[in-house]
Parts: structure tokens; sequence; C-alpha cells
DNA sequence: GTTATGAATATTGAATACAAAATACAAGAT
DNA sequence: ATCTTGTATTTTGTATTCAATATTCATAAC
């Protein structure tokens, strides 16, 4: 008998994954907020029938990625200025929470590993690739959320965070903004390497309110 | 031309209405956690054909009240105490959250009425009715989530306390801890009308987190 | 030209039908 | 008797069909 344990066939229902592929397209702006999302044509584009995709539909309404208007269909969620404004300060409550419980939890590896993408995304503030700066901070705050060891927490940034992230508001982040965000997270790490939860909570959250604000004048303009 | 606006004729798609029942069936532990919910079944009992109850218990598994499991069916979520380590400290933090931001909005007439209701709590926790007491209770925590003014914030609360709420802990409350719930419920209710938002904070998270404490003392016996 | 009306069309909602997978169970092998 | 193995049944996943509602567009009235 073979020690090897042979890998799981994977078979998924369709409405996973058009949920998941939906939600991505959604989370990463491909599809635009708004937009009509008429069944019939997603359903020739993805080659399924109406049944799975009606399905996934309901999943990302509950998400609210998505809004379902009964016998007028669906269409891509709008991001309001009151929609960023009631997820940030939530979103800002959470990651102090998980900042708390992660000094609580977090191992010196993973407190390597966060130094080692801070440095990197220090690099790339400095080289202006925002891009890159961007995704090595994504990495940071979900290194520090799994920290927290609550999968529940975890989740519920998560879903928020892709809820906002469709602002697409670091592409026009003013120097001033970037720099202070960097500086914020120098001290983010510092707190985070002492094991200061109570500290970190304060940062955690007000890095999230400048975030806000960063996110508002982008769009204001 | 009449002045009247006729009421809009009520019309729902059965996937809602689906999902409202099924969902109250739950929370109110009608139906047990980890009973298995048949289709067959559940669609004879409402009457109803598989599409829009399968679309139902979509947006229930997105919800985390229903688990489902490909190909072999749906149940209802069990309620572990990992499951009420990880929700309580982020309720604890949402509803500090909406401590703060409802001392910047409420108005006098809600603290007015806060005060009514809990007046009349602390009654029925004098008079030792406990189903009473905790529908007060739970009346106080919703006006103060009212008075954030932040909707996505009043859902997400809504959607854990749902989670959590099948536990049914209430019931066995030992009097030394509903004694200190009723305290508790005296420095909010304090704080609240001083509008002092960080001590309300403080408040409702240690006062989450004693609940926390209670819930787990009586599912432990 | 603009607005109102109604038929034609398209889209969504729900039920049914079909396919694939899981479960239950019986017969045979050990 | 217990464990396989194969078959029947049930249940779930998806597609299709039918029904209800909304939208479009042409026509007519003003």
């Amino acid at each position: 008998m073979s020690i090897e344990i042979a890998a799981p066939i994977q078979r998924r229902p369709l409405h996973n994954e058009l949920a998941d592929r939906l939600r991505h397209m959604i989370v990463e702006g491909e599809l635009a907020p708004g937009e009509k999302l008429a069944e019939k044509e997603l359903c020739e584009q993805f080659g399924v029938s109406r049944t799975p995709l009606r399905e996934a539909m309901k999943v990302l309404a509950t998400e609210g990625l998505v809004l379902l208007t009964p016998n007028r269909g669906c269409a891509v969620a709008k991001l309001t200025l009151a929609d960023l404004d009631e997820a940030f300060p939530i979103m800002g409550a959470l990651e102090a929470l998980s900042g708390e419980l992660a000094c609580r939890h977090i191992t010196d590896a993973e407190i390597a590993r966060i130094r080692d993408l801070h440095e990197r995304m220090v690099k790339k503030y400095e080289a202006g690739a925002l891009r890159d700066y961007f995704k090595l901070n994504e990495q940071i705050h979900q290194l520090i959320l799994n920290a927290a060891r609550n999968p529940t927490l975890a989740q519920m940034q998560l879903s928020l965070s892709g809820r906002v992230r469709r602002a697409r508001y670091m592409a026009n982040m003013s120097p001033a903004r970037w720099s202070r965000a960097v500086a914020e997270h120098e001290k983010i790490l510092e707190a985070l390497s002492a094991r200061d939860g109570k500290r970190l909570a304060v940062l955690l959250k007000d890095h999230l309110a400048n975030k806000l604000q960063t996110v508002k004048d982008a769009l204001t303009e």
C-alpha cells in the first residue's frame, strides 16, 4: 500500500466557480460599478445555464457586491461616498482588534516575514512603484490579520476590503499622504515587534482613518 | 387628483421570503444546529420548487447560518465554542464603535427612549422575568446601533448576533452574572447620557466580553 | 413635436426535466 | 458473520421550459 495520498480530484459546483470569478471581476474593477449584469449575456460568456449563475448572484448580493432588484435584474453595486464613510471606520475597528489579537499570538517567524515585506515595501515607495507598494501593503495587513487567529474576523475584513477596493484610490495618492502612510507603517511594525497590542490597535485604527481621507480626496477631485 | 399615495402592492421574490423564513427558524432555534436540510422536504413544507429554495440556501450559507457541502446537501451550521470565541470579540469591537458613533449622533429623544427601556428592563430584572429582560436588553443595544447612523455597521452586527443567538445562553444565567450585567447597563446609560464616546466604547466592549464568559459557562456545564 | 397608448420583444422568476453523484441495500465472496 | 461489490434509489447539480413582468418601439392623439 502506498504512503502517498492521492490528491483529491477537484470538482466544484458551477455556482461556486461563478461566484469566485464574478467577485474577482467586480473587485478588480473589470466590471464597473453600476454596470448592468444581464443574465443571458453572462451565461453565454461563461457557457453555463442561468440556474447556477443566479445562485452565484444571490451570494454576491449578500456580500454587497451586487444589487438585485426584483424583476429588473442585477447590477454591480455602486460605491458611494457614504459607503466609504461607513466601511472605513468598521475596517478600522476590525483592524484594531486584529492588531490586538495578533500581538498575543504572532510568532517571531511571522514578525520576521512582515519585517521583510515591510522593507521591500519601503523600497517600492522610494522607487515610486505604487502598484508594487500597494501589493506589499496588502500582504502585510493580510499577515497581521492571519496572526490574529480569528478566521471569522479575517473573513469579515476581507469582505469589507473587497467592497471598498473598487474605489481604486491608490492610483492618485499625493506624495505627502504616501510618505505619511509609510511612516505609519514604520510605527505599526515597531508596535508589532514589541507586541504592544493596545498601541498597535490605535495605530491601525488611525492608519485606516487616514486611508479614508486619502480615498475621499482622490474621489472628490 | 388624490394627495394620498397608494401603497405599492407587495410582491417579493420567493427566494427572499424563503431566506427570511429559514433565517428566522435557524436563529430562533426551531431548526437545530447540525440538522440536515433536505431540499425535497423543505420544498413540500413551503410549497415551492427547488429553484428558489436553493437560491435562499446560498444566501444563508454566505451569512454563515448554513453549511453547504457539494453533492451532499445542506445542514444548519453548528455553533462551536471556537465560533463564540471568534464572534464575541468582533461584536465587542463593533459595539464599541457603534457606541462611539452613537454619542456623536444620538438625539435627546433617543436617549430618553433608551432610558425608558432601561428602566423597564431593570424592573424585569427585579421581577426575575428573564425572557422579558432579554427582549428589552436587545432593544437597547439595537437603538444604540441605530444611533450610530451606520447601516453597514448595523447590518454586520445584526448578522453576527443572529449567528450566536442560537446559543440560547440567557436561559441559564447565574444571579451573580445577571446582577453584574444590569450594573454594566447602568453605566452604559450614564456614558451615553453624557455622550462620552470613549467611555461608552470601553463599557460596551467589556460588556460583550462578560457576555461571552456567561455563554461559555452556560455551555460547558 | 410631444406625450400617451398598446403591441411586440426581451428579461426575469419559478417549475420542471434531465444528468450526475451519493447513499442504501442486497447478493456474493471470504 | 463480516466485508466487498454491484445495483437500485435518492438526492443534488444543471439545463430547459413555461409564466410573469418589464422594456422597447411603433402608432396615434393632441
